[in-house]
DNA sequence: CGTAAACCTACCAGATCTAGTAGCTTCCAA
DNA sequence: TTGGAAGCTACTAGATCTGGTAGGTTTACG
């Protein structure tokens, strides 16, 4: 079994991501069975996404990659719209591509397996996926990967993206203005929420458009979200 | 010291929103000199916040009501952007009507706090803000509390939004007219991409706001983005 | 002190989007 | 086979956005 808040507590305490990833590995070591993924997709980045880390077999991994496995991996795909973690056996309604990947993982003695995925308001989806060697899994070993995972999480996120690191690009009414657009607001109902006049909003966005090399404002939200600007 | 696998399990068994904050609220009794308060923003939805609970002092409630400090505390502010846990004495820049907030709970015994925020993909982001009437806080109680508040989180999700109910479904058509505006095309460039016209091009993106509830399309194409539905 | 850069405020004409309406096709179940 | 639901095509009037112009404030610097 693992103690969750000193192991917690000491994965706060790394200095960069490749040590935390290191602390995990050994956290996670201690349970049995087990095989996880980590990894994470930026919507809004060139680079779609990035394996953190991985201890399955290599022979799988390699096995996955030929196939292209990623591309119909329901555990993937499922990510972007789940909200909490699952259980693999929820799983409804897969097409038979899909089926085969799991009958294929149950090759390798995997028996069920766990996902969680988090979701960073800057785009980012983080997904910790587990398969286990063993028929049950007990709820206390789910719920205390669900722990360890999470905290993982927000060291990660903390160390990818400092909280002091941000050029801000815009000006103060720059990016509120965009910012409000971004939540479907239109000029006038921005200019109230302000205090300002329509047409003053109107000039922010115009500048802040150019700023980002956008041709309407549509293109530059996404933009400036994409570049961590504004959070909608 | 709570034990946070068996609480954990605890709240998973729940079967509704009120007995899951019941039995949170009766874990977190067993720490003491702690304030908390959870409440939760919808960016896309009408209402636009609710407080799930609270166990502050009645007449803190009040005042904080009266004088609508939610318009100012940085706590409510922050967490909009703010992606992972972090302790009020790391806010920086406050302005005075925010400081004001701070000496008026020091008032109250409240000596120094922590702020979970968890951002929902689909625009919700919960927030648990935890206020302690003691000088120094163990890291141990920190990570506790995050390991607890974040399974509450899970569960409290599960229960508002069950994994079935999901009709955003949007047409080919719809999907493709979207996906161009999110990239800066216009109707008219659109139409001339897909060798349709303008028109049937802003009859596509009309029907696929209407699926997502957004007034217009710029909020149209954050919120597709955000659900996974389109990519830009 | 003067001045330039970076903001913020504001207005307007022409381009673009929004919201309502309507005909046509396909598919599925009564 | 008939009726309805869902999707694609298209049009129009009124609302909103785009891109150009202009003056005021603050800050930094020679």
């Amino acid at each position: 079994m693992i103690d969750i808040v000193n192991a917690s507590d000491y994965m706060e305490s790394v200095r960069s991501i490749e040590e935390l990833v290191t602390v995990y590995r050994q956290l996670l070591s201690n349970l049995s069975d087990l095989y996880f993924a980590l990894g994470r997709f930026d919507r809004f980045q060139k680079r779609e996404h990035e394996i953190i880390d991985v201890n399955y077999p290599k022979e799988w991994v390699s096995y996955y990659t030929d196939r292209k496995y990623i591309l119909e991996d329901p555990t993937v795909s499922q990510s972007a719209q789940t909200q909490t973690p699952y259980l693999w056996q929820e799983f409804r309604d897969l097409r038979p591509s899909q089926r085969v990947i799991f009958s294929d993982l149950s090759d390798f003695g995997v028996q069920d397996g766990y996902t969680i995925p988090l979701h960073a308001p800057d785009g980012m989806t983080f997904v910790a996926s587990f398969a286990f060697r063993r028929p049950v899994v007990s709820a206390a070993d789910r719920l205390a990967i669900t722990a360890l995972t999470t905290q993982f999480y927000f060291r990660y996120k903390r160390l990818l993206n400092p909280p002091s690191s941000r050029e801000n690009v815009l000006s103060e009414r720059e990016g509120e203005c965009l910012c409000w657009a971004a939540r479907g607001k239109s000029s006038w109902e921005t200019g109230v929420i302000l205090g300002i006049t329509e047409n003053t909003v109107n000039f922010h966005i115009k500048n802040a458009l150019g700023k980002l090399q956008s041709n309407n404002r549509i293109e530059g939200v996404v933009r400036a979200i994409c570049l961590g600007l504004i959070s909608p």
